[in-house]
DNA sequence: GGTAGCTTGTGAATGATTTCACAAGCCCTC
DNA sequence: GAGGGCTTGTGAAATCATTCACAAGCTACC
């Protein structure tokens, strides 16, 4: 299978959001046209970013709401669980640890971590903050895939040194740093400044706006 | 000017990131390949990226650190004081209202508002959460140019309606749900669950892997 | 069973972004 | 002030992503 790009990655999760709205509502059937029209793309480009993964609608038909979540579920490697350990237990990490979306969508919050003796043993609905020092002995044991990373930026990179070096192999990065990891593990990182400043990049040059 | 890729912008905040470290480090020149090297680009992609708005290097040299934050920053449409209102004051909410890094760079939060009376006059810092009520006469006084919506995803449309037609021009949008704007308005919008499963199709690919 | 009316799947064309590669320019030393 | 060693700025080339446009295929109805 070729390369596929993350634009295309991302719509596809949002469609699967779509999808089972109009599912909740008891459509049975959909057009690439009407998936197009609730996630602001065009019906081509739907069509499109579904054939690089095979061939799932009926022509003249349009696609089988229940059996294109079910494929688009399977692309996005949601048929299983995943299991998640969130670092750090201030605001942000705090707020992602009680955050219902993640449980509905099967990433199963395993831990929340923190160097503070002071956050550690605060519950957060089920779940009770751990000490630091316990994290690569629970790695190992709970082999959780994703790290989610919520920390001040300047303890981030070693932070993701220890939970790479004990068997994560994916990372997302809510800290103000940039990290390096090694090959085979895959990092995103989310910054709020950053989303910001394009905001007021697109304000400042209303003609020529950043999408 | 021509139209500038939302990738360019997102460069462009994260070079300033990582010159503002070497400023803090007493550097005082920078090459577009060092540059390069903290934001994992290339030094051919970071002279193109400065290319687009003009030209602030010195063959031969290098970048001014110093006068190229202050050129990045006047890029972003950083040289003034953008001011944030932010909706809905659960978890995600009250977190970015008492986030250090907005005010860093020039965010200034002016409102925190919640529909739920058992919210309203909690203190974050030093905003008090204000009833949903106030928000368009609020808007119209302290004129905001963002909104940050951090709401459950079934109250964002309508909420978007309100600050759109009171005046906000701008929107960065945390909840789980797609939002629609007038023309002349930009939106973003982060999605934590979209984020974690880009992950999730990485990991169960993991010779394709997006990016 | 044939025809009309849709909608998919997909090569080809277009458009956008990144990378390449090199002339032009600056500093330093001799 | 001439030459060597860097580094920028930028057209041109290459790569990547989106849009177009249409043949193929399904359903429904007569």
């Amino acid at each position: 299978m070729k390369h596929i790009a993350e634009s295309t990655v991302r719509r596809l999760s949002l469609y699967l959001r779509f999808l089972e709205e109009f599912e909740a509502q008891g459509q049975t059937t959909i057009s690439s046209g009407e998936l197009a029209l609730s996630g602001g793309t065009t019906s081509a480009q739907v069509r499109k970013d579904l054939s690089f993964f095979g061939s799932f609608g009926k022509r003249g038909l349009g696609y089988g709401v229940r059996d294109l979540i079910g494929s688009i579920r399977e692309i996005l490697g949601l048929h299983r669980t995943w299991s998640v350990v969130i670092i750090g237990a201030g605001k942000i990490g705090a707020a992602l640890a009680q955050y219902r979306g993640f449980t509905q969508r099967g990433f199963n919050v395993v831990g929340v971590y923190d160097k503070d003796p002071a956050r550690v043993g605060a519950k957060l609905d089920d779940l009770t903050v751990r000490a630091d020092s316990e994290l690569e002995r629970d790695i190992l044991r709970l082999k959780p895939q994703i790290a989610v990373l919520c920390v001040p930026g300047d303890a981030a990179q070693s932070l993701v040194d220890r939970v790479t070096k004990a068997g994560v192999k994916a990372v997302l990065n809510f800290a103000p740093a940039q990290i390096h990891v090694p090959k085979g593990v895959t990092v995103r990182a989310v910054n709020m400044a950053t989303e910001l400043e394009i905001l007021a990049f697109g304000l400042s040059h209303p003609e020529e706006r950043a999408s």
